[in-house]
DNA sequence: TTGAAAGCGCTAACAC
DNA sequence: GTGTTAGCGCTTTCAA
């Protein structure tokens, strides 16, 4: 260690005060200290009163190592999510952590960059902690990891999507459903030659989803459900331009593209302007994720929002119900999703 | 707790399997397994392979509290942030964890809301973790939290800002130079009534200094200073085109806004597409952030644009430096920002 | 309401 | 290259 402490707000010795150096300055024995901290209103008042005086003197701070070695549980939860250059996710985080903060929870955080088994490390690291409880987003894990979570005998609540089979708690909304309303909202509306654009969609179990409900929907109304076009770079303005061209490069004729999101969707608008593609005139348009650039493009587009925020706050909130109560009767919520109607799917040939 | 552990891998009795369990079905001494895991080349070959396979038959995970505790450390940095909900945050954060997570060190989150009693609860209870060193946005913290983080003896990063005297790294821009800057390219452009729109500004010290280089910049060019204006819900497009009419309310003479986020920006040309009102015609728009809002927007946003996430890369790499080498000759970065100019500003009155 | 003893699971220091 | 010993700072019994 380079560096040395010089707080004047220190036990004796240049050491960091422990439990033990409140007790002495308190005169009562360190367990006495413990039980103040911890459960204030079992200790006698004049007692809480010094021990607070003291700690504040002292610049006492409880040892998290120490306290989850000795009770076999610490106050921090893992959250696990795909990524947080993606908006939708960081409103998720956004939503456990403001949650959990308010509990007196820390969240320690792991970013799988949808790989299965950069999750299945994450969960084992994290394990480590000893948890009172682990967030996941996704329903879609490894067996491995599966099999480690049911045995770590901890509350794990698996968000954003839907389970068929929760591990334990899940809240989220149908990825398969909004694919569905998607080729729904956009068939309905006259078109006949729909595709679907995005990018990394085959590591990411939600648009493999939301791509099989989009085909399904389809296919369903005898419509040719080929139309699919995956990119493989990061999703961005420019990305959704190329994507544009791919798609009219390969499938010259598709009169509605369905975006992965609406990033993709706003360049490919932006790409549409500069070769003089009227939206939606010829082309209609259609992203998700509601997006401020969805509001605010030219025309402004059509997305599928869900509430990205409060999915984390629920998925915060039943595993703290479930850490301090038990396993709850509602064990799965789904929060569901709305299709938001703007200009760029307007029209069509009806 | 509620549940318990029915996992097959597991010590005899149903506990998790310690280092104690590994030692015992390889046959060698405790210590000599916590070596294997630490440092595999100080072991011989054979015992790391069998400790190897005896981890993975009985599902061993570090148990990080006790070694933590017995160490003194932990691979653990708390990153305080003001909040997620702003993308430019959001970006800083992933960089920060991509870099951190790649050496083996996992992220505890924090978030501030801006308020400074917050930040100081939140370093008070994240040293209790036996943090390897700590990560801040933000330059500007109480007296108490300067001095627990000089005490605490470990490596701080305060990201973001620029520091006169930072608290020992730091990495950043000049939140000030950014005000100027916009001052300066809205003024040269030949706008003569300048003002400045943002919301929950009193506590963000950024858009403070912002708005400090910003009033400064007018009034070296012998411009009107006083056309600034503070909301106080937090950002959306709805936000900027209700500051816009306030705006237009107080000063119905100004010809150029500089607003504190592209989102507001985006929101307040929505606003003007409304009311007719031509941009960059009759009032030039600036926003921050480089948000996709601000190229998708009609006409596109001139804007701010500073290397956010690698702000966050930075950040971690001078971390994980000083903790392995001690304190790096190194200890200030100015990664600078620079001005995107687009439509929205184009043109004025020159 | 308070205290004493024991030990959580690991690592540092020092043998061998 | 491997083992022994002694804690790290707290919480959990159990007892007073």
């Amino acid at each position: 260690m380079p560096r040395r402490g010089t707080a004047t707000a220190m036990a004796a010795g240049g050491r960091r005060a422990t439990i033990r150096d409140v007790a002495d300055r308190v005169g009562v024995s360190l367990i006495t200290v413990s039980r103040a901290l911890r459960r204030p209103e079992v200790v006698s008042g004049p007692v809480r009163e010094r021990v607070r005086e003291a700690v504040e003197a002292l610049g006492y701070i409880t040892n998290r190592a120490a306290s989850g070695l000795a009770s076999g549980t610490s106050r921090v939860v893992p959250v696990i999510v795909p990524s947080l250059a993606r908006p939708a996710y960081a409103a998720f985080l956004d939503g456990v952590q403001a949650e959990l903060a308010g509990q007196g929870f820390q969240v320690l955080l792991g970013t799988t960059e949808h790989r299965v088994d950069v999750e299945d490390q994450l969960v084992g690291a994290l394990l480590g902690w000893a948890p009172a409880g682990l967030i996941l987003s996704g329903v879609d894990h490894s067996a491995g990891t599966r099999r480690r979570l049911r045995g770590a005998g901890i509350a794990v609540v698996e968000a954003m999507d839907l389970a068929d089979e929760p591990l334990d708690l899940n809240v989220g909304f149908s990825h398969r459903g909004t694919g569905e309303a998607a080729a729904a909202h956009l068939a309905d509306g006259g078109r006949r030659r729909v595709a679907y654009a995005g990018t990394q969609t085959e590591m990411d179990q939600e648009s493999v989803k939301r791509i099989a409900g989009f085909r399904a929907a389809l296919r369903e109304r005898g419509l040719p459900d080929h139309y699919i076009l995956r990119g493989d770079e990061p999703s961005s303005l420019a990305a959704g331009g190329t994507l544009l061209d791919d798609l009219l490069g390969r499938f010259p004729d598709v009169d509605a593209v369905f975006f992965g999101d609406d990033v993709l969707a706003a360049g490919a608008i932006l790409e549409c302007r500069r070769r003089g593609l009227a939206v939606p005139g010829r082309l209609a348009v259609m992203g998700a994720d509601d997006h401020e650039v969805a509001s605010a493009s030219t025309p402004a587009i059509t997305t599928i929002a869900a509430p990205r925020r409060e999915i984390g706050a629920v998925a915060a909130r039943m595993l703290l119900d479930s850490i301090r109560g038990g396993p709850p009767e509602v064990r799965r919520v789904d929060v569901g999703f709305r299709i938001v109607e703007r200009e760029s799917t307007k029209g069509g040939r009806t």
